[in-house]
RNA sequence: UGCCGAAUGGUGUAACGGUAGCACGAGUGACUCUGACUCACUUUGUCUAGGUUCGAAUCCUAGUUCGGCAACCA
C-alpha cells in the first residue's frame, strides 16, 4: 500500500500515460518491452530503459501487467549468440525477470513478409533497383525535397514478382531493396519511402540460411511490438522522428493493435563512455581486459567493480524520465552506491601500505587477546567477528606523521591513537633506516582502554590496523575514475581523455585472516578507506583479488589537498 | 535555409493557474572507537521579452539557446 501511494506520488509523464491508458480503459493493462539487439554488451544506459520497461510491468503487476525481453535481431551482420546470453544474465543480475516473455524480431520474419506482401498488393510499397548511394541522393536533403525514384511506379503484380525473387534470392546483396510508397518530399525523411527489406546474404544467428532478406528496424520493431501486444513502446529520444513512420506502418497493416511509441531521454553519466563502438574499440585495443573490465560502462563491468544492482536501480530512480536531454553528474551514482553499501557492506580491517607497530609494554611474545569487532553497524543481524591481538601490529603508513599538521587525529610522535576496536596507544619512538624511512613505531599501549574512554583525557582518533604474525595477504586493483573529461565522446580521440591511474595494483595488502575465505562478488567496507568486492575473474578459493569499488567518502583528505 | 523536440540552483528532479520543494554536490558545525555514517544549518534556480489573469515555472505570442534527424544500422 505504502508503496502504491509513492509511486502514485511521483509519476513521470510516461507513467502518467501509462496510468492514464489503464484507467480510462484504452488498454486493460500495460505492456512493455526492452527490445536489445544483440550486437554487443549491454552498458549503464541500457539499465534505465530496463528500470522503465520492467518498473512499469510490476508497477500494474495487480491488472496482469508484463514487460518482454525482445532481441531486435533483423541485421545479421553484427548479430551473435553470444551477446544473447549476456544481455540475460545483465538483466537477472539487474533484478528483472520477463518470465515466459522472451521473443525475437527474427521469430516474425513469415508474419513480416506477409505483411509487406500484403503492402504492396495494396500499392504501398515497390521494388526499387537504385543502390544505396543513388537512394541518398534521391532522398534530397533537410531542405530540399527528395525526388521520386524511376521504379516508384512498377505495378503492383511486378513487384510481387520481384520481391518473391528478392526473397528466393536471384539478387545480390544491395541490388534491390523493397520501399513504402510515402512522400519523397516529405520534411521528415524518414517518410521519404524508407527502405523496409534489403538483400543480406548472410547467416543469421537463430534462421541460419532461410532468409535472405532481412526487414530494417523501422518496419520490423512496430509490428513485433503490434504482434506482441505491446501496449506502450517506449524507446529513446533519437527515435522520435522515427514515430510518424512507426505510425504509418502500424496504420496501413492489419495489425492486431496499435502500440504507441513514447520517447524518453538516455542516461548520460558524466566520465562514462557508453557508445557500443567506442566500447568495443576500448576492448579491441586492450585498454581494458574486456567488456567486464571493471572499468567499462557496461553492467558487467559494474558488476565486477562492485556496484550493486539495487544502487544502479536507485540511480535510475532519482534520475527519473523525462524529455530533457540531461547530464546526470557521476556523483548521484557514487552517492547510490555508497547508500547502498553502506547499510549491506560488512567492514572490515585492511591496511594497504603497511608500517609496523611494537607494542613494548604488551604483557609477553605469546599473549594474545581476542579483540571483537561490529560487522556492519547498520546491521543488527550481521554479527560479530574477532581478531587476534598481540605485541606487533600494522597500521596505515599514511596514518602516522612525523611533523603533523594542525587537527591531525592520527599518529605521531608522543600522540595517542586508538587501535579500532581494541586499547589506544602511544607513539613513544620512531626507528628508521638508513635512509631515514620509518620503518617501525614503537608504541605503549594503555591497558584500560578497552571498551572504554581513558577518563584523563581524549584520543580523538581510531585507525584500523592488523594483526603482524598472522596478516593475509592479498592483492587489491584501485579503480578510479576511467576517464578524466566530463564526457570523453567529445573528445576528438577517447584515448587522451583515458585517466592513466585509472587501475592502481597493490600487492600483498596486509588483511585480517577472515578475508581469505571472501567470496567472488562479496562487498566490503575496508574500513576508513573504500568499498571492495571479490573480484569474479580472477580470484581463486583462498586466494581472493580485491577491486574497490569507488572510496569512502574522506572530508579530512579534501581539506588537507586544498 | 528545413523538420521535430526540450529549456526550473553547479547536477538531477518535483510543483498539473494559488507559499518554487526534494536529492546530490559545495560550505559550516555537532556527533563519532570509521575524519565514514548520522544530524543541524547555509548557499545557489523558473532562458528572454511581451501578453492573458486577482494570481503564471505552469496558459498564449515572439525570440534565444541546446539536442536530434539526410545507413539497405538499431
Amino acid at each position: 500500500m505504502a508503496k502504491q501511494h509513492e509511486s502514485n506520488s511521483k509519476k513521470d509523464f510516461i507513467r502518467e500515460i501509462v496510468a492514464d491508458d489503464i484507467l480510462s480503459g484504452k488498454h486493460e493493462t500495460a505492456v512493455t518491452r526492452f527490445p536489445p539487439e544483440p550486437n554487443g554488451y549491454l552498458h549503464i544506459g541500457h539499465a534505465k530503459s530496463i528500470c522503465l520497461n520492467f518498473g512499469i510491468a510490476q508497477e500494474h503487476s495487480n491488472s496482469g501487467a508484463r514487460c518482454h525481453l525482445r532481441f531486435d535481431d533483423t541485421n545479421p551482420a553484427k548479430e551473435e549468440t553470444e551477446y544473447v546470453e549476456a544481455i540475460k544474465e545483465d538483466i537477472r543480475w539487474l533484478g528483472f525477470d520477463w518470465k515466459e516473455h522472451l521473443y525475437f524480431a527474427s521469430d516474425y520474419f513469415d508474419q513480416l513478409h506477409a505483411w509487406a506482401v500484403h503492402l504492396i498488393s495494396e500499392g504501398k510499397a515497390y521494388v526499387d533497383d537504385l543502390n544505396a548511394a543513388e537512394i541518398r541522393e534521391y532522398r534530397g536533403s533537410l531542405t530540399e525535397p527528395g525526388k521520386e525514384s524511376p521504379y516508384r511506379e512498377r505495378d503492383v503484380e511486378e513487384n510481387l514478382a520481384l520481391f518473391e525473387r528478392m526473397k528466393l534470392g536471384d539478387f545480390t546483396d544491395g541490388e534491390k531493396v523493397l520501399r513504402a510508397k510515402i512522400d519523397m518530399a516529405h520534411a521528415n525523411l524518414n517518410l521519404r519511402d524508407p527502405v523496409l527489406y534489403r538483400i543480406l546474404h548472410k547467416k543469421h544467428h537463430r534462421t541460419g540460411d532461410l532468409w535472405c532478406i532481412y526487414p530494417t528496424y523501422d518496419y520490423a520493431h512496430g509490428q513485433s511490438d503490434a504482434i506482441e501486444g505491446i501496449t506502450h513502446s517506449l524507446c529513446t529520444l533519437e527515435f522520435e522522428h522515427h514515430r510518424p513512420l512507426y505510425d504509418w506502418l502500424v496504420n496501413n497493416l492489419p495489425v492486431p493493435l496499435r502500440p504507441r511509441q513514447i520517447e524518453f531521454a538516455k542516461l548520460r553519466p558524466t566520465f562514462f563512455l557508453m557508445s557500443k563502438r567506442r566500447l568495443l574499440e576500448m576492448v579491441r585495443e586492450e585498454y581494458v581486459d574486456g567488456w567486464d573490465d571493471p572499468r567499462m560502462a557496461t553492467l558487467s563491468g559494474l558488476r565486477r567493480r562492485g556496484y550493486p544492482p539495487a544502487a544502479i536501480r536507485s540511480l535510475c530512480k532519482t534520475v527519473g524520465v523525462t524529455k530533457f536531454n540531461s547530464v546526470t553528474d557521476v556523483a548521484l551514482l557514487e552517492h547510490a552506491v555508497r547508500e547502498e553499501l553502506n547499510k549491506t557492506a560488512q567492514r572490515r580491517m585492511v591496511v594497504m601500505e603497511p608500517i609496523k607497530v611494537s607494542i613494548t609494554n604488551w604483557p609477553s611474545d605469546g599473549h594474545v587477546e581476542m579483540m571483537s569487532a561490529v560487522n556492519n553497524p547498520e546491521d543488527s543481524n550481521a554479527g560479530r567477528r574477532e581478531i587476534a591481538l598481540s605485541g606487533e601490529v600494522f597500521i596505515e603508513r599514511s596514518d602516522f606523521m612525523e611533523d603533523p599538521p594542525k587537527k591531525y587525529y592520527r599518529l605521531s610522535p608522543g600522540a595517542e591513537v586508538r587501535l579500532r576496536y581494541s586499547y589506544c596507544i602511544r607513539c613513544e619512538e620512531v626507528i628508521k633506516n638508513d635512509e631515514g624511512d620509518v620503518v617501525e613505531l614503537r608504541c605503549t599501549y594503555d591497558p584500560e582502554t578497552l571498551g572504554k574512554n581513558p577518563v584523563d583525557r581524549k584520543v580523538r582518533g581510531a585507525v584500523h590496523w592488523v594483526p603482524a604474525n598472522e596478516a593475509f595477504e592479498a592483492d587489491v586493483r584501485l579503480y578510479d575514475r576511467t576517464f578524466l573529461v566530463e564526457d570523453p565522446a567529445a573528445e576528438d580521440d577517447w584515448r587522451d581523455a583515458l585517466n592513466p591511474d585509472a587501475l592502481t595494483e597493490l600487492t600483498g595488502c596486509k588483511m585480517e585472516p577472515i578475508l581469505k575465505n571472501a567470496l567472488p562478488g562479496e562487498c566490503f567496507q575496508f574500513e576508513r578507506n573504500g568499498y571492495f568486492c571479490v573480484d569474479s575473474k580472477y580470484s581463486v578459493p583462498g586466494k581472493p583479488l580485491f577491486n574497490r569499488t569507488v572510496p569512502l567518502r574522506d572530508s579530512w583528505g579534501k581539506k588537507q589537498s586544498k
